[in-house]
DNA sequence: AAAAAAATGGGTGTTTTAACGGTTGTTTCA
DNA sequence: TGAAACAACCGTTAAAACACCCATTTTTTT
């Protein structure tokens, strides 16, 4: 009977899946986490789940990390991806990161089933933005994704975290840096430095980047 | 028996819900939809819903308008309204729209079951963020509560969408210009209209506006 | 058909952002 | 302990964004 945990800060939908995969014929759900490091605090080593379903942008410690942890520490657990980002750069990281499968988060939940027993059974489950984003992958060139996956893997600080969250709002470069008890020209520093990091050339590119990471709250 | 229909474009969590409240005891699910117009399309005058569970932000017809159409056309149908976004504007004016119940998208399942059925037996349910919203709503000055709905009532034409799909992109206004086949003058009069009609600054605040409404996809 | 409204384009300023090349002081660690 | 890395800070300049006022054409309304 296979073990499921379910990794996703949005309760309703985590909530909700988890009732439902009570219901599929002979899996169980052993408990529900809100972010990565939840969920290894959770972890009972007698009694290890065999999927572990994992939101990608998640406080704390993401879809990544979280991936990376497992395929690290229990490397026979599969890793299914859940996430609302359709973007090459991010379901490419996710199976560098040891995922078995990619889900969007608009898919219908009979998706789900099936990617958990291919998973079980094949060991991977491909569909067809799997499919799409390891072809086009292969067929690009691999410095370009490498240059990509350098400048994701960038972790971030706390300062420049707090950064971002004062970029999604009305105010100007000069009020941030006065709200955060900095000069103007440090603040200046910080976004070029991030420029760099994330390869974007506007404040706009930064705070989609926040939005995007879940770093920012709306 | 009580009927439902779920309207979200989130497939996921929405047939997700669907599966647990045909779970639920008594209750069924007449269909399901992606957005306010499909939701019309669908429904049939013989066989009316008594809920309609409805995310706020939706493309084509969103939560507001959907609430709308069903108190004017059958006020008897019981709207409970889904969103993550734990505003005062946007509860205030869902409440306005009809809604009866007001649920954040990280609650836990047992309290949609709840908010069903407190809306069946007592016409609302209250929760903590709409008590705490009403309470604040009566303690503000009406002027400026009026004064947030009107700019928020103001509705977006086709060629304003699109423009604040451009917004969300590292393109400068020149290049967004060239994109949409205009002259940058207009793209200035694009903006500076948003600026006035929503309420906000600068191009960032535009954003924000985008990205929460789901205007711009991520 | 006349009036009103909306869409488009324009001119001219000021303020803010972005790109680049630096200095200083602190921490890190081989 | 001395090089390297980093964080904070600074100045200059060009480009972009923002504010305001206005003209023309098309569409909608009355």
């Amino acid at each position: 009977m296979p073990k499921v945990v379910l990794v996703d800060d949005h309760t309703l939908l985590r909530n909700a899946l988890a009732k439902i995969i009570h219901h599929f014929e002979g899996y169980s759900v052993l408990f529900e986490a809100n972010n990565g490091r939840h969920f290894i605090q959770m972890l009972d080593p007698d009694n290890l789940p065999d999927i572990a379903i994992l939101d990608v942008t998640m406080p704390v410690m993401n879809g990544y990390e979280t991936s990376q942890w497992i395929n690290a520490n229990h490397p026979e657990m599969k890793v299914i991806a859940l996430s609302m980002l359709n973007d090459e750069r991010v379901v490419i990281r996710m199976l560098r990161s040891g995922a078995k499968g990619y889900l969007l988060k608009d898919t219908e939940v009979d998706e789900l089933k099936k990617a958990m027993e291919e998973v079980l059974n094949k060991g991977l489950y491909i569909n067809e933005i799997l499919y799409k984003n390891i072809v086009h992958s292969i067929n690009t060139s691999p410095e370009e994704t490498e240059e990509l996956e350098q400048r994701v893997a960038m972790e971030l600080n706390d300062r420049e975290k707090e950064f971002l969250c004062w970029l999604c709002t009305d105010k100007s470069y000069k009020e941030i840096a006065s709200e955060m008890y900095l000069s103007p020209r440090t603040v200046d520093g910080y976004r070029d430095s991030l420029f760099e990091k994330l390869g974007v050339a506007s404040r706009v590119g930064l705070v989609l980047f926040a939005v995007r990471n879940e770093i920012a709250h709306l």
